[in-house]
DNA sequence: GATGAATGAGGGTTCATTCAT
DNA sequence: AATGAATGAACCCTCATTCAT
């Protein structure tokens, strides 16, 4: 028998130390080498894992696609529900900046992408945003069957909407933290929200 | 003059050429010498203009960030007003493609970028965003001084959360179109922002 | 305008220092980073004439595919024609010791090649070996129609074996010059082909 | 014995595939994966037969240097014995490919090899072809000492041809087998030779 | 002995940048 | 000013070989 290592584990290692470095410098300015030091390996070894630093980024992407909270204890009441999904979302990309930092990258893939890769990564967008997407759009319905919100609410513009402002807030705060006030921010959304859901509607 | 194009058409022509490419392939992958095809002149011509493809990209994000649009024909009416101003800035996301596309590496630079370009973006991503949140905070202002809108209401917060808004749907929207309604989300979130400016306050 | 350089003669230049290289140390161990310091230019610089190795190997084959002599002086006298065309086709090997060792090379893309060259090198083959197969086809016609040789002589065959003996010889005197007197054995074989050409045919 | 298989039956093996994989890839190209993987061993197994990839190719050669027919058997007849071993010959390479294909690398080491190697190779070369020329020798010997061959005939010369000629035939067929008819330039061959072995010498 | 994980030197290729004309 | 030929540092990836188990 040769060496006794465990795969997976010493896989898990490079990918983690391929986030950092992706993270840090951007796809197209890592270096398999620092990669592979980081990881304490020798490049060769990088190699022998992932047939090359597309498919690493590719598993780097999957790794960090695995966060969103469990909605079950959300559900039961709307209004809290609604409030605590959105905090949760935002704590989730406040937990991982290597998570927000590698979407950078992760778009442009997505956006200009051959054809082999961007495939591949639309459909892991898809399963990227439709998991939170599913969450929020049960607690706007649980919340409209209960008739706490308007029935004429629609789930997936709202669910959008909620993602679009945890992102949009991000890419603000990511840019310049002195200019947002995050925790201010958050707290009008969800209002704002809220109260997109149970304004009588006829607006002026 | 001894030539008779003059420097500053020609520069001109470089970097509509540049924003192009930049758009179309990323920044990492693109070529000085397709940027110089595109614009009809030699790969060295490009060096006469700029010092460094870094130089160029500078150029290529200055000359894009010129774009909102004015506020005062909507300042007059704040309900009116904030809702044209939310649009006119998708707008202008929707009309130039390239421009939401760069953005990405123009990010890039700012999260992860090396000192002499970094602090240079920062001060560019400022006025890039300084301009339509001054715009929206005007309205609000105005708002609140007509008495429209709640005193409670922090314009601050709420140009932040409409940019975030806007730039977030663009992200899902670009990454897959089917599954966003751009027209409905955007008429929620002008309303969502509004009913956040309007309501009672009393949430619950 | 820039430097001015005769691209062809440039060209050339990198051809005959890969011919000689590749000829000395075969196709594998050829570096490019070898001939260009050969043929006294940067690495980059043979990439600015040739797409890849594998393309300069195919122009260094063309190259070498230009040395048949020409026919018309042997033709009118089919004996005598006969013995100058192989002894031509011998001597044409001898003054290139590159291009016999560059064969070996070629017949390995020939008998092995993955498809997009192996079509194009057998394309080249053909009119690698048409050319002196042709003329000794004409000079056995030619005896023919003179009554010289008998009617029964294939031509195309008589052409192969002349081809396939010098070859023959010169591969057994490439791996041991001492064990083949190459002039006798050229003798014998101009002797023994006109014998068959001429012999009444009934053997014993 | 420890194990249930012997060395000499395992590095056989190993020889085997090795000859499968350098017949039909060449040595340059070979991995030593792909010789463990068809022999259903390990990487690292094949280095326990032999010190590196060079000499396994030694080893490869060396097995193949085994096809030659006896010779007793055509003895006898000098004409017959003569057209007999030609064609014993001529199907010796034709039951192989793989040892014709594999001589391509063969000479490659031996015009150009390293010193360790080349020598060593040259060696093998003469046991190579001196069999089969030992025993065209004894042919015409014998055809010239019961008086059907000439006495000028040289039989080392004679040898030299004969081999010349079924090589190089070899060598076209191989190119493209649409332009050799084997069957006929062989008889041919035969013919031509014994020709030279019997025409009264007084060309013209 | 056998295995296959690890190694790292090595080479093909790219491309931003320079510079002679 | 414009050109495009030349440069060479940089980097991805391969694969023969080693070695711990």
């Amino acid at each position: 028998m040769p060496k006794i290592v465990d795969r997976n584990a010493r896989r898990l290692e490079i990918v983690e130390a391929a986030t950092e470095v992706f993270a840090r410098v951007g796809f197209a300015d890592t270096k398999i080498e620092d990669i592979a030091e980081r990881a304490g390996v020798a490049k060769g070894t990088v190699y022998q894992y992932f047939d090359s630093k597309a498919e690493l980024f590719i598993a780097v992407c999957q790794n960090l696609v695995t966060w969103p909270p469990e909605a079950a204890p959300f559900l039961d009441d709307p209004f809290k529900g609604f409030e605590m999904l959105i905090h949760a979302l935002a704590d989730s990309y406040e937990r991982s900046r290597d998570f927000y930092v590698i979407l950078l990258d992760y778009w442009a893939v997505l956006i200009r992408g051959q054809e082999p890769y961007r495939k591949y990564f639309l459909s892991m967008g898809e399963t990227f945003y439709a998991h939170p997407r599913r969450l929020l759009m049960q607690v706007v319905q649980r919340g409209r069957e209960r008739g706490v919100f308007k029935r004429s609410a629609d789930p997936a513009v709202v669910a959008s909407l909620a993602i679009a402002g945890i992102e949009g807030l991000r890419t603000q705060h990511v840019q310049d933290p002195k200019h947002i006030d995050m925790k201010k921010c958050l707290t009008m959304l969800v209002k704002s929200l809220r109260d997109g859901l149970t304004s009588s509607g006829t607006v002026r």
